[in-house]
DNA sequence: ACAAAAGTGTTGGAGATACACCCATGA
DNA sequence: TCATGGGTGTATCTCCAACACTTTTGT
């Protein structure tokens, strides 16, 4: 029988997130060594992830990673695909990490991955005890990350895109109240493609779970625009 | 740092044939005991599935589990989700089968799973090692399965109509040659839907893939269909 | 008054749906 | 000749895409 002893499970998050203006990506620096031998420019940028701990299901795993760098809770969050190339994390770039950092540097890992999507409205991902060492990047600013993560990323952003129009997600990524535009702007920005303004609200008016309020954006130098709320119980 | 050791990764595979007539799962005998303690009424179906080998990506784990069962290659295989909850191998009903077979029975496992489309027509998937503890069952008469599996195998029938239209499958599970009376019932089991016939065909007969031949039916007691053939070069 | 984005309806075309009869074959 | 499924076209409707002007606010 197969022992399967050299064998890990991790959870990677692809986290995106929006200011209002792009959409950017959640990376984080590899960890360093105290006064280690692994010099800046050997330290790469990947996503956040971890093991997958002994009594934590998969989606309580990419809920902890999320936590633990962002300080958000009670999130959107998905999983999309999984990812178990016995070489993934075998490239010439990821040696040197693995050697310091890992007991078994060849162990294989099977990673299970997640895209999430938050708000950078309402939070303050900064905050958090990784602070220093996450970034926020803009998704067509991506570097050459860690191990399969390009890969991963990309593949989320697929996913993403597929997953937008027809679950009616997106509303996780704006502040709690929003306008119209605001919304068919973030869709503009998912899809890469620009929307027709009109067409646009008669589609999303239509559902459920859009709920209009009694409120006006103040400050702007316009017409100020009708305030809306997402309603998470409608969802169908 | 999480060690990690007790923790397994396993393929299952929801192994969807038709025959024509019905569509059917591939669901095997857990294997009995020689000379065990394991009683016949104790003795539970499941999903055909293997522990990843040390060296296998998870489709390759995937086609090997299938391969060994059914004798065939090259067919339609996809992801769709990875199942890991701790306890998903521990339920009271796997207890007896666990301590039985595995050297640590609370030995934690994630499956990722896979669905297959196979045709009943073509092979003979009965021909295999394990041909004796192998069966196809219709899908609406699915019997409580070991684990967690009748979850996997819902999982699995919901993907599987989501992607028989958009993503022009379907095709895998009829015999080389079909009549397009067949692929639409093919499609009307999986959607569990009529369809018309004249609206079926017009949107089926615009596909590049779907090839017609100079070939009709023969020995049918009414006016002989033409045969039509899948193209696999020629989807997008 | 002006600048800037909000907000609003209609029309045309494409694609989906609904529907009924004649045809070729084997028994 | 009859029973059986094969094969075909059209009218309607619904949904999507394209398109331009008026409104409200702050400066």
């Amino acid at each position: 029988m197969n022992s399967n002893s050299q064998l890990g499970v991790s959870v990677d998050c692809v986290v995106f997130g929006y200011n209002g203006d792009s959409i950017k990506v959640l990376l984080i620096q590899q960890k360093t060594q105290d006064g280690g031998t692994i010099t800046e420019s050997e330290l790469q940028m990947a996503l956040p992830g971890d093991l997958v701990q002994a009594e934590e299901t998969l989606s309580q795993c990419a809920a902890r990673v999320l936590l633990e760098l962002t300080s958000i809770e009670g999130i959107f969050l998905k999983q999309f695909h999984s990812f178990g190339d016995p070489d993934r994390v075998r490239g010439v770039k990821d040696e040197k990490w693995l050697e310091t950092f890992r007991e078994f540097p060849n162990k294989r890992i099977i990673t299970v991955a997640y895209y999430a999507l938050v708000s950078l409205h309402e939070y303050n991902p900064e905050a958090s005890s990784f602070a220093g060492s996450i970034q926020w990047v803009d998704v067509d600013k991506v570097p050459e990350l860690a191990f399969d993560h390009n890969e991963i990323f990309r593949y989320a952003v697929t996913t993403l895109r597929q997953h937008i129009e027809p679950h009616h997600i997106g509303f996780e990524l704006l502040p709690k109240k929003f306008t119209l535009s605001q919304l068919q702007h973030l869709h503009e920005l998912v899809l890469d493609k620009k929307l027709d303004k009109r067409n646009f609200r008669k589609n999303v008016k239509r559902m459920d779970h859009l709920v209009p309020l009694e409120e006006k954006q103040t400050g702007v130098l316009h017409k100020p625009a009708q305030l809306f709320t997402f309603n998470p119980e409608a969802v169908i």
